[in-house]
DNA sequence: GTCTATATTCTGATAGAC
DNA sequence: GTCTATCAGAATATAGAC
């Protein structure tokens, strides 16, 4: 039995909320600068006045939004995977699923995180630092105790992260030319990232096992 | 023998030229909205009027770069690849190789593509179709052949892009977070990106050399 | 808390002197 | 062609009534 539920999601929230949630809306999709407070005000179904009485700028307003997707941006990632003692194979199945999930729920967040870290670099330098880095030690200093026991061949830790992140969100931050360029629908788009919860543990697996015969 | 040639290399240029080239290091560092017309004009050294006087305003002198930078990018993959009638896997050393040169010398261009494409995909929809096609047909073509030979195994041929995509342009957009959470410096990370021209190629053919095994 | 009206600042564009 | 000064409109923020 569904009910009306699509026509405003925001029908429910107090005021306070509302503005919120048309802010990260509409920052997320769009960046600072091409988001009007107008904008924002129309979405939210109120006054303009009312974000400055909230909030007291748009700067601050993007701030709020701007801190609590880096927030989801990190927690996409840090769940389950520091604590347990399972094999790094396993381990990348559930990163990788976990995270394809999330950016199905949250497609524009990669974006919008890799654009504010390049133009402000030095507010996410901090987070980096405590909440990425045990995730990374972690992850990574498994992958070299597989590599010195002989499980896997030698990979710099540097190719082993870009890989595993580029092959996980590239798909969603590129889907408008990929789409395009092989003619995928949204639906075939969507069978194959469920595809890819599954392939890119393997195809990452074949990686590992790649001897690098360079020259 | 080191002229002092950095200091302004906008300096032996004309007047136009200079706007041109602080629009086009502006705009596709930072996007549309986000650069005024007043930065550009103090980047070029110039006075705000002038920027009107040759190119009528802002939106069009955006287009302008938009454009360029557009064919730049493709232009950065159509090269060699289409007519010559070598296996794909010789291709795909070319093809990564000389994006990897072509991505060094523009970094900001493959987020600058991207933002574009999510706020105003129409505009490139045609560009697409008939510049990019033309390539993706040819490659793909001779992966389905690959395919159906037996030499390597199935693969979807949407899959098969985001890879070779993702792992050669990722690394680059995603170069502030990576080399933080890794710990690489410039020099490094350049070495590095040497090292996926060889790299990529074999790994791409390491997965197309993996059965899938779903579930 | 919410609104309308208004003040203030920013930004793109132009007029007109040189 | 280049500059200074300025305008017109947009966009953010606030005052003050309800």
């Amino acid at each position: 039995m569904k009910k009306k539920i699509a026509e405003d999601a925001l029908k429910d929230l107090s005021t306070e909320e509302k503005i919120k949630e048309a802010a990260r809306k509409l920052f997320t999709q769009k960046g600072y600068a091409q988001v009007k407070t107008r904008d924002i005000a129309a979405e939210a179904g109120i006054n303009l006045a009312l974000l400055n009485y909230y909030f007291r700028s748009k700067e601050k307003l993007f701030e709020l939004i701007m801190m609590e997707n880096f927030k989801k941006f990190m927690d996409g990632i840090s769940v389950k995977v520091v604590d347990e003692k399972i094999p790094i194979a396993e381990k990348l199945q559930r990163i990788v699923e976990d995270y394809i999930d999330f950016l199905t729920k949250h497609p524009d967040l990669p974006l919008f995180i890799l654009n504010e870290l390049r133009s402000n670099p030095s507010i996410i330098a901090a987070r980096i630092d405590t909440e990425v880095r045990p995730i990374r030690s972690h992850l990574i200093n498994q992958l070299q105790e597989a590599i010195k026991a002989g499980t896997i061949e030698p990979i710099e830790p540097f190719h082993f992260m870009a890989n595993l992140v580029g092959l996980t969100i590239f798909p969603f931050i590129g889907r408008p030319i990929l789409q395009r360029v092989i003619n995928v629908n949204d639906e075939k788009f969507h069978q194959l990232m469920q595809e890819r919860k599954k392939l890119i543990p393997l195809w990452i697996n074949a990686i590992l096992h790649t001897k690098k015969n360079l020259n």
